[in-house]
Parts: structure tokens; C-alpha cells; sequence
DNA sequence: GTGAAAGCGCTAACAC
DNA sequence: GTGTTAGCGCTTTCAC
């Protein structure tokens, strides 16, 4: 074969490198680096030969050294950094992400941070020692300029997604949150609800925040009360739902309708209609879409975002920078929308 | 800074090097290296201003150029090829390989196939370019026996998930398909069934292949006929499973019971059977849970499989693969589990 | 058209 | 303990 057969137990086998092939079709390497980087100016000879070599020796080109090597130093890899790639919102961004990559025979290192500011910065230089061409980052920390020395003085671009940077100037793709939110609450309004109870994760989170202020806007448009008791924030587990829920329900001026700012926690206050039977009785509006919302009965109501619109998008700017593009860094937005199924559409018991 | 600004326009700005940071700490470059990599030997002194001078100058190795010239070649980076990592399923497997990477600061490459041979090669090319440690794949090939010259002859390690090898030894990491199918029609066979219906995706999967074997092998063992128009294969869309219940639900002996072999032909299946307003007269009994099953009335019966489990556990075999540790490849199952909630009770119309 | 030599940023081997 | 030198596999530069 290309090479003496190393003694038992010797160190990792390297494969064939660049300099085997070129011995064996008998040219010099820099042909050889021609033919595999698909470079003018080699005789279709030459080439064939070449080729036949590759083929024999099953040679793969090793782009580590390559990238080192080369004058823009590019890794044909990207870095994406979401907040759980195995929940339904950050997978559908990976795929996104991941079709635009493979157009460009780009590949994807993917992360996961569950809320963890520690962890994001472990997984960022990870990435950076790695030399990713760029990132893209739902980020949990609340502030992002720990970046700079990662990627802004490398010139990496670095597009956000779902959440805003803070402490640095970049580009990022969200959604329509206070937009969303507030339709949700003039659904529910035109509904004739005006009691109308908010469910919201963690507070800290930007997205939650941004969902909160768009449901206390429409209802103050609305000229609608919003009562303390019927707001409910960082509910980030089903069972801490599951009894704001409860627990709002049991109040002498309970809610109507209920807005419940994140999936999981939509989910959670299905639950909790479900048990105490008044999934007919008491309107919901969720905001994320989730699989077979529309079977469950009533079927739900939800302002649904478009999670790999924003995967492309996010994608499609980060390799416009990439391809040397320039612009003044902006938010792109993501439009949300109103999917009524039932639930959203029930009215209230009493007229007010 | 660590260099004279370059003129605008220049070429991928590169960031500092080792030999920056030594000559910043007035150390040689050695020693900046033991530094880095937590090598002993070093004396606390030389060790501070060799930090200092990393912090200083925001410097972060390079691991292609380290692992290029590294004994071992290891670049803490692994492959994962996954039928779609934005279904439920492969992004649970994704994530169970990601935490047990994690622990060891490995990072993870995923990559997406769509049951396309084609895009397994291209992706495993890409991955072998980039000198992935090993690789955790779930095929949508036939024949792996390409694998050879991107895998074997390098003695990267390699493990299947979901799909045994072919043309290959390797290990993998296999829910029990049959036995779980088995379990199925059983289960609807205990509750008086005997016209049970199965509803499967492309044959030529062998999971799905692997369901049907389990599903035929139960119906002989209860004395049941497997009757010819009550099997439906190669139902890769919902439109199709759709058609398929409603056809089997018109026949004048109908199916009393549906076995579906899969997560989206399951939903689909309650589609039908929803809009024929029979989902409380026909036994369903699906192979793969889906979020809130528990909340469609009925509550769906399901087989579930245990994709964190297969994840956690391939992922595991690759490093100790990667340790060093040897033994004869074989196929590891991880159990599935029925999880009653009401479709798969529902009794026959008609006791026969 | 083709190839020899230098060097990308780092670690291995070995000297001090 | 510490530093120097060579070279990982490739691309760049430049000579032919």
C-alpha cells in the first residue's frame, strides 16, 4: 500500500497525504493540490492521472491543514449557538441554518446553552479555538461583550437570532415579539374578554419581556386592566404553569382568557384547563406554535412564529458578511402569525 | 496592539499567535504551549505572566494547527449524521450526543440526510475532510460499505443509531423495533382485537421494515390473519397515511385496530380517523411518542422509544472507542416501553 | 503548464 | 524548568 504497515499498537494512522498521491501518479504536488481544489491551468492528462491516484489511495484532503495554510484562513464551518438544539424551535433554526450552509458546502458545529451565561462563553471559544467563519447566536447571557475578543477584532461576523445583542453592534434576526403578543390580546379582546391573564417565562429573557410589553400595551389600548394578580412571570417549568394557573383560576375575579407567552407554558395551561375542566370555558391564546395544536380540543389558538425563516435569514447575513459585504449592523424582524383554532375564540361566560 | 494595523481591504485579519503571547511574557514559545495546554513543569512565575499576557492580548489557540501537528491528530470534534435533525426524534438522539461530548470538550458536527444516500457520502466526505475523531451515524444507505476508505482504513471509530450496519462491522445502538411492534399488537390483540391494520413507512427502511417483521410475527403468534389490505407500506407523507386509513377504514371487513409504525404516520392517523369522527370506535396503538399524545382524546397509545437513551449510549461506545478500548462490534438495543392512554384500549365494536 | 521551497500555528523531540 | 529546531499537510510564491 502507500506506506510500510506501522508495528501493533502504533499511534493513530494517518491517511494518505498529498505528497503519496503525488508520487504514485508521478507529479509534483502542487498538481495535485490543482486537481483536488479544481484549479485552471492543469493538462486534462495530468489531471486524469491525478485523479486516478486520489481514487487508489481513497485520499481525502485534510482541510485542516489546508485552511492553515490558506490566505483568508476560511474553515468552511459555522458556529451556531442555540438555547437547546433538541427543543422545537432551536432545531427547526439548526435545519435552517444547516440547508443554507450545505448550498455553500459550509458545515454546522451546533450548541446548546439551557440559559447557562457560563456555558455560552465556553461553547463561543470552543468555536473560536475551532475557527469557525462565523456565528450565530440565540444568546443567555445579558450582555455580549465578552464577544469582542472572540470574534468582533477577528472581523468573524456574527449574526444573533431570537435575541438582541447588548454591549455590541450586530446584526440580528427576531421575531415580531410585542407585536405578536399584542395581537394575541386584541384576539382575545375582540373575543369579548377583558380579563385577560398573562403567563410568561423567566422575565430575563428577552424574547419574554419583549412578549410581556406587547400584552400590556394592547391591553392598556384596549383600555383594559392589567391586575397584578393576573400575571404571572418566570415560569420556566410545566408543574410552576400548571400552578399559576390553578391558582389564578381559583381567585374571586378570576380570568377569562389567558395569554401564555411560550410553548411549554401554553402546553402546561392546557393541562391545567384539562383538570380542572374549563378547556371550554376559559379562552387561550399561546404564543409559538407546537405539533398538533389543532387536534387537541378546542383546538389552540397560537401566534405562530417562523422559526426557519429566521434560520435562513440569519444564515443568508452572515454569508453576505462572509462574502465581504458591508453594512451598518440592524435588527431584522420576523413577522408572527395569529393561527386561530378554538381556543382563542371562545368567548367569556359572563358579558361584562 | 500585537501588530502594526494592516491597510483596509487586507486580506482575513488573523489573530495573535503563540509567538506573540511569548514574546509579550518574554518566555520562549514552549512554554506558552505548556502553559496553554495545563502541561506541568512550568514554574508558577513564568506561568502568571504567560496568562497575563494571553488575557492581555485576547489570544485563543488555534486547535486545527495544534491538532495538525499533534501526535494523535485528534481534533475534539465528532460527526453526527442524522435522517433530519429537526425531527423530535434526531434532535433528541443530538442532543444526548452533545452533553456527553460536552464532558469531554468535544464538539459536535451534525449533519442532516432526508433519506438521501447521495447527501450520507457527501456529508461523511465532508466530515472525514475535516478529521472528525469518529463518527455516530443513522444511514439512509443501503450499503455503508463506502465507509472504508473515509473511516475504517483511518481507524476512526464509528457507531450506528437507529439503523444497523451494512457492508460494515461497526456498532449500534438499536431501539427493539421488532419486539416493540410485537408488544403493539398484542397489546391490541389482549383487548380483543383481531382485525388490526398496519400503517408503515418506506420498507426499504429497516426500522420500518424491522416493525413489520414484529408486527407479522405477532399476528401469527395470536392466530391472527395478516390479510393483505390491511397493510399499508411506503407512507412517507401525511396525505398518503391519510388516504391509506381512510381506504382500509371503507373496506366491508375493516380494520378494528390501526398499528402505525411511525411518529408522523401515527398523527396522521388521527387525522383521519378524526375527520371520519371514528377516533373513539377504531384501536390505535403508534410506534414513537409525540408531545402532548397525552392531550388528544383519546390519549394516544404509543410505543415509545427512547432517543436520549440511544443518543447517550452511542455516544458513550465512541469514547471508548476513541479511548483506546477494544472488543468485537455489536448491536446494542435499547428498550421501548407502551405507554397506554386510552386509543389502545378502545375495544372492538362488534366481539367477534 | 508544472514544480521546488517556504511557511501557516502549533507540538514533538531533544538540547540545555 | 526552559528554549530551539523540525515538521504536521497543505497553499503560496515564484522560478522554470
Amino acid at each position: 500500500m502507500t506506506s510500510v504497515d506501522p508495528v501493533a499498537g502504533a499511534p493513530a494512522r494517518r491517511g494518505p497525504r498529498m505528497r503519496d498521491v503525488a508520487a504514485l501518479a508521478g507529479v509534483g504536488i502542487k498538481t495535485v493540490s490543482r486537481v483536488v481544489n479544481n484549479e485552471p491551468g492543469v493538462s486534462p492528462d495530468l489531471a486524469a492521472r491525478v485523479r486516478r491516484a486520489v481514487e487508489q489511495l481513497g485520499y481525502r484532503p485534510n482541510l485542516g491543514a489546508s485552511s492553515l495554510r490558506r490566505a483568508d484562513g476560511k474553515t468552511a464551518a459555522i458556529a451556531l449557538v442555540l438555547e437547546n438544539i433538541a427543543n422545537p424551535f432551536s432545531a427547526a433554526v439548526h435545519r435552517a441554518v444547516e440547508d443554507v450552509a450545505r448550498e455553500r458546502g459550509v458545515l454546522v458545529f451546533a450548541g446548546s446553552l439551557d440559559e447557562d451565561p457560563r456555558r455560552e462563553r465556553d461553547l463561543v471559544q470552543a468555536f473560536t479555538m475551532r475557527r469557525a467563519d462565523g456565528l450565530i447566536i440565540a444568546p443567555a447571557s445579558d450582555d455580549q461583550g465578552y464577544l469582542y475578543d472572540d470574534v468582533v477584532r477577528t472581523q468573524t461576523p456574527v449574526v444573533f437570532v431570537d435575541r438582541p445583542p447588548h454591549g455590541l453592534r450586530a446584526d440580528a434576526v427576531l421575531a415580531t415579539n410585542a407585536e405578536g403578543a399584542a395581537a394575541a390580546v386584541h384576539h382575545l379582546a375582540d373575543a369579548g374578554h377583558e380579563r385577560i391573564a398573562y403567563l410568561g417565562d423567566y422575565v430575563r429573557i428577552p424574547t419574554a419581556a419583549d412578549r410581556f410589553r406587547g400584552y400590556r400595551e394592547a391591553m392598556v389600548d384596549r383600555g383594559l386592566r392589567v391586575r397584578a394578580e393576573h400575571v404571572a412571570h418566570d415560569l420556566h417549568s410545566a408543574e410552576a404553569a400548571e400552578r399559576a394557573v390553578r391558582a389564578m383560576l381559583a381567585l374571586d375575579d378570576p380570568p377569562t382568557a389567558l395569554f401564555s407567552s411560550q410553548n411549554l407554558v401554553t402546553i402546561a395551561a392546557v393541562r391545567a384547563l384539562r383538570a380542572l375542566g374549563r378547556q371550554h370555558a376559559v379562552a387561550l391564546v399561546g404564543f409559538d406554535d407546537f405539533p398538533v395544536a389543532d387536534l387537541l380540543d378546542p383546538g389552540v389558538t397560537v401566534v405562530a412564529q417562523d422559526p426557519a425563516a429566521i434560520g435562513r435569514t440569519a444564515a443568508e447575513l452572515l454569508f453576505r458578511r462572509l462574502d465581504g459585504e458591508r453594512w451598518e449592523p440592524r435588527q431584522h424582524r420576523v413577522e408572527t402569525r395569529l393561527i386561530a383554532r378554538g381556543s382563542g375564540e371562545l368567548r367569556p361566560a359572563v358579558a361584562s
